[in-house]
DNA sequence: AATAATATTTAGGTTATCCTAAATTAATTA
DNA sequence: TAATTAATTTAGGATAACCTAAATATTATT
């Protein structure tokens, strides 16, 4: 397995085409270069040189987006199973902050053995998740079902479990936690206001509330409860 | 610090001129050539370009070898600390045995933040050596002296305690460990034989001789001991 | 449907790191 | 010391991955 994995340039292709392909929707070339900060015609470039690869990693026609080929979506999803599983290592077992093994994954995730990912995993435990709730694929590469609901998707009066936020910016993630937004955390709407999508929340029945914008609630995926 | 850290090409470059020079004797183009699986040509072009950062890396006059300057020095003295923390990593907290760490450690040195490296020495209780036994420097980058006796420098009836063994050769290791050479291990010396320099030992007062020619014992350092 | 706006690709160029092979310098031997 | 051998450097090229800017295709708007 490990020699069929290319280099780190295209293992950072393959993670954003399969963000950007979950909606079912080929990834385009100009996302894909703001995604990963390059310019339109290096990733066209690249595209290009993917789809001509034995096997090739992606489906592309020209001006018709990018897909993932059987091959290069086993290859983004052991990427992504080694970002995760790095994640979760650095939290659990070395006690890095949630906001700080982003970056730290991204590096690692593109080095380590097969070795060293299965005695992370065996560690702790074969992990399913991420410490902000991302699904974590098996080792046979098979990725759990996605979270259907996002927070945003909340009206005035339902709450919902926390299940999975958005990993990669620091900053976010620090005042999430500082406002208890973290998985498992219960969250409750006091208020959804129609025009502007903000909601008004209490985490855990606690006494303080507070109001989280559209851009924020609709990247927080949480599981309906009754109500 | 971070930031004076260069790239994963110099970072092998610097480590190995840090081996080449420690006899007090330049690192010549070739022998660097070798350790590192490049052309001369190549390494020559690289000397160049390393003696005109600022501030220089390298020494170097035409022809004439090539030495550490301070900056160079710390940087190198900064990638050993991180691949000996590493290889202690890996086998004392992932249960790695210690013939598979080397290669691990030497994709891994060149990415790590320092936060990690941090961690992993405060987790390990920052350790003075490398499960090779090998000396890491401390993170104010001081190195520990030097060992001055190796195996081969005992005769006849002498004994010794095993204090460092290279880390490099997985197969190397894989045999040293099987009769017993670790650091920690005392050796007797049966019988030196003085032409071709090979040694019988036995190893902790055991049953078992082992002769060992001199390629292994002038690469393994001891602590010489009262014979 | 024609035009304008946007997205994508192509063309030509740059830099880093490698290569081979020729030229040069240093070291060794006759 | 001259000639030979060995080590090192230089010259000229290749490749991967980036860039900018021009050209082309698609999509949206009038």
């Amino acid at each position: 397995m490990d020699q069929l994995i290319p280099n780190q340039t295209i293992q950072d292709y393959l993670k954003h085409i399969y963000n950007l392909t979950q909606n079912g929707q080929p990834a385009n070339t100009n996302t894909l270069a703001e995604r990963l900060d390059l310019r339109p015609g290096t990733v066209s470039e690249m595209i290009n040189k993917m789809a001509k690869l034995e096997p090739p990693l992606v489906d592309h026609q020209k001006y018709q987006g990018v897909r993932l080929t059987p091959a290069g979506g086993k290859m983004a999803l052991k990427v992504i199973r080694r970002h995760r599983l790095i994640e979760t290592f650095l939290v659990k077992v070395l006690g890095y902050s949630w906001d700080m093994v982003h970056e730290e994954a991204c590096r690692m995730e593109h080095i380590v053995s097969d070795e060293f990912e299965a005695r992370i995993a065996s560690m702790l435990g074969e992990p399913s998740h991420s410490p902000h709730g991302e699904p974590i694929p098996t080792s046979a590469l098979a990725m759990p079902p996605f979270y259907e609901h996002t927070l945003a998707s909340l009206t005035t009066g339902q709450y919902a479990t926390i299940l999975q936020v958005p990993d990669s910016d620091p900053g976010l993630l620090r005042y999430l936690s500082s406002i208890g937004f973290t998985p498992g955390s219960k969250v409750t709407v006091l208020n959804h206001s129609p025009f502007d999508g903000n909601l008004m929340v209490t985490v855990n029945d606690g006494n303080a509330s507070h109001v989280v914008g559209l851009p924020i609630t609709s990247k927080i995926y949480v599981k309906k409860m009754d109500s």
